[in-house]
DNA sequence: TAGTTCTTGACAAATTTAGTCAAGAATTAT
DNA sequence: ATAATTCTTGACTAAATTTGTCAAGAACTA
């Protein structure tokens, strides 16, 4: 699974943008120089953003970004799924004996599975609404018990 | 953060020495061949688990792996800690003046801490035992909503 | 004592991440 | 119109990390 300095500067460049008022337009070099990152490489970012509707660009001079939707319905998880690819923690490879868990998958495959789905589970609820209003702190949960597991309805 | 092959190599490695009976040793040749892993780059993964307390090694012939504690006390957190050090998903630069959240912390430093703090959370419910027992699947489980968020003490 | 198996550390290839560069297209102020 | 500004795109490169390999040795047992 990957969370690298992309996802990162993505966010933060979402925050950025989404903090400076509606009306105005945020440029690439401000976000460079305020969060110090290289303003080639936020390009690449944003430009991603862009393509994926995340963003809206206006050239020329006073140009810049601006978010293309609501804050609130900027997820998080769907921002760092078009940066980085789907977020998936790769299992074993299958080709073995000794590993077979519930339905033919080997039992580390279920536990990867099981952390993606959580990383994503948490991720999809979180906006860029709730990272602005400082709604973040406090929100990890404890897993379900394994005691509880086989009542649980596996989806 | 990190989640590489090593850590899943290491699980897997510690899934196949807890199935084999525990008067029988496992031999790193053994979990190579069947679960098709690089003997030598075993070597590596299962001396760190031994050097940190999980397993322990019994050299010359018919010697081997086995497990230093009862796989209930095998915590899968401890293991990918040591092996690809504190999970920890580094925040912003701090430099700077647009970024700041609750106590001094930019905003952005908040959510990666708290998703950090997540996916320590999980593993470090989950143990050996639970792995080979199957009880993995269905355990993630939503975050707390941001309403309650500042009711929530915050550790 | 010979064969097995773990132990350790140095080394190297492959992959991924992080970042640069350059040429260009769109926009607006003058 | 034109010059300055700002985004757009894609190819390229450097650095870091991951994923191994290799070799010499130590411990153990049949």
């Amino acid at each position: 699974m990957k969370l690298t300095t992309k996802s990162r500067y993505a966010v933060l460049a979402l925050t950025e943008i989404a903090l400076s008022d509606s009306k105005n337009l945020t440029k690439i070099s401000e976000i460079s120089k305020s969060q110090n990152i290289s303003s080639t490489y936020l390009e690449q970012i944003l430009s991603n953003l862009k393509r994926n509707g995340f963003v809206k660009a206006v050239r020329g001079p006073n140009g810049g970004y601006k978010l293309a939707r609501k804050s609130e319905d900027i997820i998080i998880s769907n921002v760092i799924e078009v940066i980085e690819g789907k977020i998936e923690t790769k299992g074993c490879s299958h080709k073995n004996i000794s590993c077979t868990g519930i339905s033919g998958k080997c039992l580390n495959h279920d536990l990867w599975d099981e952390l993606g789905k959580q990383i994503n589970l948490f991720l999809s609820h979180i906006s860029l609404k709730d990272i602005i209003e400082g709604n973040i702190l406090g929100r990890s949960r404890a897993p379900n018990l394994a005691e509880d597991c086989d009542k649980m309805p596996l989806i």
